[in-house]
DNA sequence: ACGACACGCAACTTAGCGGTTGCATATTGC
DNA sequence: GCAATATGCAACCGCTAAGTTGCGTGTCGT
């Protein structure tokens, strides 16, 4: 994820509280259906499984399809790529300020 | 930044395209005004100006009045407490991954 | 003082998001 | 087979965000 252009869908998959709450439930590894994400999050059903969509869509989560229920889990290597990107630029901005600040004391 | 709903913001910030290129152009830490960012993005001053505001409200970037011009610059310490939220997402996932392994090697 | 420059404010249009409701479908368990 | 469960699909409403256009204001240079 070198550009912008690649990064911003991820970002905008976390843009929403109610998808940074559904990616911490499911930080623990565990797969889990629908249902049981909708227990609690006090939204419908159909609500949590379009923001299940988004970040399906945003690759930041898998769907697969057992039985009756679609058991939606982590995939931590989009997580990663995001924080990359704003690695890249912090990293950027520290090496600014290095350069700046050994100017100032030449 | 240890709830989503306090990330949320700053994630909804950086879900833009134009947002993360204009991150990037403020990345080497010089203050720019907005003609100087607006120029090769394509899009009004306008458009730009209401960007920064967007960036600037979510404290992603600080904006100081300079005669006929207002400067605008980086403020990393906002990208690390994003950097800092996903971290925590990708550490528990890894211990979690690490329970995982020790339950099944046992 | 005057023109050019950099910007702010406000109104407007358009498109997309978050959310709900209603209905159809496949699966499980008895 | 049948009721309950878990889900998918589609239409619809309300709201905000993105972007443009037009106009007004302060500032710089000559």
């Amino acid at each position: 994820m070198r550009s912008a252009e690649a990064a911003a869908p991820v970002f905008a998959a976390l843009a929403d509280p109610t998808r940074l709450a559904l990616l911490e439930r499911l930080a623990d590894g565990v797969p889990r259906p629908i249902v049981a994400l909708a227990t609690g999050s006090a939204l419908t059903r159909q609500a949590v499984t379009k923001h299940l969509g988004v970040l399906s869509g945003a690759g930041l989560v898998t769907r697969r399809r057992a039985g009756r229920e679609t058991l939606y889990a982590l995939r931590p290597e989009r997580v990663a790529e995001a924080r990359t990107w704003l690695d890249e630029v912090a990293e950027q901005w520290e090496d600014a300020l290095g350069r700046l600040k050994a100017h100032v004391e030449a």
